[in-house]
DNA sequence: TATTGTTATACTCTATAACTATA
DNA sequence: TATAGTTATAGAGTATAACAATA
């Protein structure tokens, strides 16, 4: 007989669990990048659909919010910062300059580099752009308790840092 | 003067609550789509690479699971669990049918459905991949002690879990 | 009417290589 | 020689709409 799709009502995890052996080295309960991707398709269809056809490219939000915390930062830190290629980093930079968010002047030091500062209008697109967001995940993490959601983002941060220490 | 860009020792969240005033409703802080997208980035390169010419595209690993974990499912039910669009669905089971990892048969309940179901060398195959895939976690997920990853997996599965709910 | 699977298509994202200007 | 930024380009990913078969 054919599958039927039920309601899931658990993970995909549990369910593998349920059907295969508890071997470590062939299940895929310790496996991060299956929740990460699915998580992050969600997320990322809720922000397209949010912010429409007039929508930020790839990378855009991060960039700016990278501008935005380290004022003076070159295209090649933004990269570094947020994973971005630096030749898809350059229409990233050229749409953030369109937009008037951000500022680009030489840098005096290493004339090859470009200094990166957010403007007054940029502050404004990202308290703006963070609160729009906020609105997006709330739903999404709404399944876990406040200490729950701390705890994922406290544990992400750490592996977060551990991949920028790494690849730099 | 310039931003010199220094080893970055502190992840952005870090870097941003010491520039912007701790402010709720415009920090980054609580916002997960950072986070998820930085250690996503990290981990596809790595999957691409250690995959090489002959790679996977994307979603065939995780649909390959999903099929091991629900003989039987339907295609549609592949793009549910996966969150894979259904037109890019059918690259994806057709490579799988290539590869000789999945078998496809009609559903004589619902004749439009196919009724999926994994081989045996598509069994060896996920168990192949699965290793590869903790090998290249493993760097990642280093900077957490047993217990963090646990934790990470566990609060990353209610998320999944709540978001199946929610789709489907 | 709605759903499953399929195709065609357009658009975006990503990576590579080649180039310039600086270091 | 190496790095920062740019451009062009090719390949892969993603989404939409239209369609046939079936429910």
């Amino acid at each position: 007989m054919c599958y039927r799709m039920p309601p899931s009502k658990r993970p995909l995890r549990a369910r593998l669990q349920a059907s295969a052996p508890d071997d470590a080295s062939t299940s895929i309960d310790a496996l991060l990048g299956f929740r990460l991707r699915r998580v992050n398709i969600r997320l990322s269809r809720d922000f397209a659909a949010a912010t429409g056809d007039a929508g930020l490219r790839s990378g855009e939000f991060t960039s700016l919010a990278a501008i935005a915390a380290r004022p003076g930062i070159s295209q090649s830190g933004i990269c570094r910062e947020t994973g971005l290629d630096k030749s898809a980093a350059v229409a990233v930079i050229d749409d953030l300059l369109r937009r008037g968010w951000i500022e680009r002047g030489r840098c005096s030091e290493d004339k090859r580099r470009h200094a990166l500062s957010i403007t007054a209008s940029g502050e404004r697109a990202l308290a703006d752009l963070v609160a729009r967001t906020r609105r997006i995940e709330a739903p999404v993490l709404s399944c876990l308790t406040e200490l729950e959601a701390t705890m994922l983002m406290a544990l992400l941060d750490k592996v977060v840092g551990h991949i920028l220490d790494e690849d730099n």
